[in-house]
DNA sequence: GCCCTCCCTCATGTATCCAATCCTAAGAGG
DNA sequence: CCTCTTAGGATTGGATACATGAGGGAGGGC
């Protein structure tokens, strides 16, 4: 994913040219994977020479890349002493799943109250008999992994498009903008969990299409929920 | 959502020295209030040197501006091309609103299920009774319109600063980042819709002190969704 | 007459330079 | 020995100079 953006499915990304970015939106693109990835320590000053060098850019684009990630949030800021990265603990995960969880439940309403578009409702389909083939073997080999997880995504992603609500939207893509708290990265290892979970798209979707508001926004909140519920007992480990 | 979130209140803001800022910032301020109030039309390009020479700032802190105001989706972007004032329309307010209610919502269900500080619970109580002298009256006076709403912010505020979940209280900011859908700037001058949004707030307090964590949110959310209802209406005319 | 191309101008993106501020540490005084 | 003061270097903030890409108009070809 190199020239692309963490979330693919970004509208401004994807309809202007994706081809000619600015060294500033590289550098802020590269920050962010390294602070996501926590190639940065937290709480570790960012002194604008050496990372500018490490960059290969000068000082200008990178201090539009600080800008950035200071407002996304992963970077503090104190005028005329500089940028360090923020210290994220197991509350602001949890924080942030909560919020997740009520977002995607609010998103789903909407969707089951406003009507899925027939290509959305298509490609929804269609995520969810990928998953199922994924799946039928019993068992998630390594290479299922990958190709589960864009699936799942764009599972996710869909459902935020169709909501038509650009705040939810882009308030969800926030709270994954935190360490570890992106679905992207989850190693569910455990067949029976992501049995279950994929067992919630299904359901979801179902009551999407019939409308049902409320089951569908409840089931998608326990979804988030207890996703987050794994994460936690894996990150205690 | 870090480095500068336009509501004097938020501690950082305070605690930290609030007299040095940077010109950068400063900028982001003066230009984050043209655009809300409509000073610069939606659609219009931005072009740097004359807005720059306006400013009496260079580019340089110019630049550092634009790159916030359009993360926090105030204007667009496009490389190479410049920036422009985003059009706001109706439904953008609307999806602000609608998102604002569930997140104040969600807000005040933290608030009755972790309990409130004392502290809280005092200044939410002075709160109440600060609006209930002003209302006193039978009527509200246009000199009691400015008290009565920095009573309103700091109601809101309070609450969102109670339920200790950065996430919530970053997106309902973000929520009135939006032209027209600030609570700063309501004019109701219905006493009617005034008295009853003031009972609310009397509600509201009491369930979450009661711990009735479901009514808290439902009674919010209602308070929200029903602002949205007269600002609509006064909108449209 | 219409369209295509080339070139010129202007705006933006990037680099560099200068100024202001902060941190450190050494030294003097108590 | 501790503390306060004060230079010095280092780092950030801001201004300006340079490079690159976008847009528009004039001119020529069809």
């Amino acid at each position: 994913m190199a020239g692309q953006d963490r979330f693919p499915a970004q509208d401004a990304e994807i309809l202007s040219n994706p081809l000619r970015r600015t060294e500033g939106e590289e550098a802020t693109a590269i920050l962010r994977e390294r602070v996501l990835n926590g190639d940065l320590a937290p709480g570790e000053r960012l002194h604008q020479v050496p990372l500018a060098l490490s960059l290969g850019v000068s000082r200008t684009p990178l201090r539009e890349a600080l800008v950035n990630l200071a407002q996304e949030g992963l970077l503090e800021y104190e005028a005329n002493r500089g940028y360090t990265v923020r210290r994220f603990g197991m509350e602001d995960i949890q924080q942030a799943y909560a919020v997740r969880a009520r977002l995607e439940g609010f998103a789903c309403w909407l969707c089951a109250t406003q009507g899925l578009p027939e290509a959305a409702a298509a490609r929804l389909r269609a995520c969810l008999e990928a998953g199922d083939r994924i799946l039928a073997a019993g068992t998630l080999t390594p290479e299922g992994l990958p190709p589960y997880r864009a699936m799942n995504v764009e599972f996710h992603e869909t459902l935020l498009a169709c909501a038509e609500n650009r705040f939810v939207r882009s308030f969800v893509h926030q709270t994954q903008n935190v360490p570890m708290a992106s679905d992207r990265l989850f190693v569910w290892e455990d067949h029976a969990i992501i049995r279950r979970s994929h067992d919630d798209h299904h359901r979801i979707l179902r009551a999407i299409l019939a409308g049902q508001g409320e089951r569908a926004e409840a089931l998608m909140r326990e979804h988030v929920t207890f996703a987050w519920e794994v994460l936690r007992d894996l990150l205690r480990r």
